[in-house]
DNA sequence: TACCAGGTAAAAA
DNA sequence: TTTTTACATGGT
């Protein structure tokens, strides 16, 4: 067990709360305080610490997937100050929920997956179904899973995700993705629009799928997924306005602000 | 029981 | 061109 320290302020319970927020997730399996999640094929277990977490193993191959996973890439300081000398409103989350980093998915496929389970669907619905994924096409190490690899769900039958709860259409969409000739690790080097273009080319990947995938995987601080249910009744409840009109308004920070929005609104 | 839930594409008008 | 519908599942 080795400490792997995270830039201050850090706030484990709020930051992996949306781990446990809709059920159990297998991918993230948060339990007893121990988050458990497979990392280069290895079960990697990580847990609250003084000054950053601690983690088993510790080493060059996990600990950058660590550092991905719990966010340590965004700045939250410059967000608070922003926040304090221009958003009341976002300043009110951001006293409430200091240390709250938005955790994020640290592989492509993944994530866009994910974003297909959640599509519509109640988050617990989502989460349940793309647990059965898991435990059907996914690789169990240790008391982690290992989500599920794009060669695998190429070479599924889009019949077997229906059996774990897909749509026909879904499956199609999933193992459309997989096939398709899409470089996934290449978008990270790619302009917002870029890859706003690249991934909604694709079935069933539209706007709010691309969005959630530059916010959520690769961190991009414009990210502002206006098409979400969930963030347009928090525009509505916390600031009365369209959540469209609101995203200008929270510029450079509509990633940090939406995640704190979405959170804020859990968080009693 | 019926209805809604962190969308999307395709059919119908 | 705009509007309506289908979609499988889990919670209430």
């Amino acid at each position: 067990m080795s400490l792997l320290p995270l830039p201050e302020p850090f706030d484990f319970e709020l930051s992996t709360g949306r781990f446990r927020a809709f059920g159990t997730d297998l991918a993230n399996r948060l339990e007893n305080g121990v988050l458990h999640r497979a990392i280069g094929g290895r079960e990697v277990r990580i847990r609250a610490a003084s000054g950053g977490v601690d983690v088993t193993p510790l080493d060059d191959l996990t600990r950058p997937g660590v550092l991905k996973l719990l966010g340590a890439e965004f700045e939250l300081e410059p967000f608070y100050r922003w926040a304090v000398e221009r958003q009341p409103v976002i300043e009110e989350l951001t006293v409430k929920l200091t240390g709250f980093r938005p955790p994020l998915q640290p592989d492509p496929f993944e994530a866009l997956v994910t974003s297909i389970t959640a599509q519509q669907v109640s988050l617990f619905s989502a989460v349940a179904i793309r647990n059965r994924l898991i435990q059907r096409f996914g690789t169990q190490v240790g008391h982690a899973w290992a989500f599920p690899t794009r060669h695998r769900i190429a070479a599924a039958a889009e019949a077997e995700l229906v059996q774990v709860g897909f749509t026909r259409r879904k499956a199609e969409y999933a193992v459309g993705l997989a096939r398709s000739d899409l470089d996934l690790g290449e978008l990270a080097g790619l302009e917002d629009d870029e890859v706003r273009a690249r991934i909604t080319a694709l079935r069933g990947l539209g706007p709010w799928t691309a969005e959630w995938f530059l916010a959520r995987h690769l961190a991009r601080p414009h990210a502002w997924p206006s098409g979400d249910l969930a963030l347009r009744k928090a525009a509505d409840v916390l600031f009365g306005v369209e959540v469209a009109s609101l995203g200008p308004l929270l510029a450079p920070f509509q990633n940090l602000s939406a995640h704190y929005m979405l959170t804020g609104t859990l968080v009693p």
